[in-house]
DNA sequence: CCGTATCCAAGCCGATACTG
DNA sequence: CAGTATCGGCTTGGATACGG
């Protein structure tokens, strides 16, 4: 595969492209992968398991990820399982042990998560701004 | 082995701090516009109008974007003119006509999400290949 | 032509209770 | 400790009918 310039301009007909060339199934499990990245927990808990830079118990995951309620945080991590962006290790002890981490395909989706997250967050004052206007033509 | 990006501009640590440095608010709008990237249709939809390159009109989009319904594609609309990354003008005219075109900031939004959706494109096979080792060791 | 209004089915998510 | 099972409220989105 080509190597693409790592700074602008990168243009949506260059991966409009690349899009094409991919098969039914391809295209749609990369929409899946992008929705995850929205998804209202699995972003967050990757950040916390990959900050924590050591394989992380359940319990500690949870406190950690705010409000989240268990069934919530079970199916994230099933799915993040699932997708190869984290990893699952059950003990075979009383109590129950089971320990998460992150790999690094998670560790390069959160890296390639980054630079968006940050331009949304430096533009939000921008997009407070047009909701504004939005709201007072409606006056 | 493919080698990971040797954490250039960005890294997790960083956006971190920056995000920290938010209000509640901006915090929130921000993740409210980052869960707009993989809703199911706005993308998909601004990238419609952005590759047209010109105002595009109601019926035009929906014939552009596959099976969307009228509701959903009013809905998907009326979100992004209101968060500034849209257009919307009305002509007095019978039958009426209304008009939709990209603002910059929905460009440059475009452009920030280009290599994301890329990175993904180009990891579905690693993807793909977790999802059939998680499905495999459960048989 | 470009919507809005209404109904309905499906799915998410939290709360709660229970299990190995 | 780390789940599973179940219920119920809430939102989402398609289908349809109708309005300006």
């Amino acid at each position: 595969m080509k190597k693409i310039s790592p700074k602008p301009p990168f243009n949506w007909e260059h991966i409009k492209g690349f899009c094409e060339s991919l098969t039914d199934d391809e295209d749609s499990l990369t929409r899946e992968m992008v929705a995850c990245i929205a998804d209202k927990w699995s972003l967050w808990t990757m950040s916390v398991i990959a900050e924590y830079r050591r394989p992380m118990r359940f319990s500690r995951i949870m406190e950690n990820v705010a409000v989240i309620s268990q069934k919530s945080l079970t199916k994230t991590l099933r799915g993040l399982e699932r997708d190869g962006l984290i990893t699952r290790k059950v003990f075979a002890e009383v109590p129950p042990r089971v320990e998460y981490a992150i790999t690094p395909l998670g560790a390069e989706m959160l890296n390639n998560v980054a630079p968006l997250w940050l331009w949304v967050a430096k533009s939000v004052h921008r997009f407070q701004g047009a909701r504004a206007a939005f709201d007072g033509r409606s006056v």
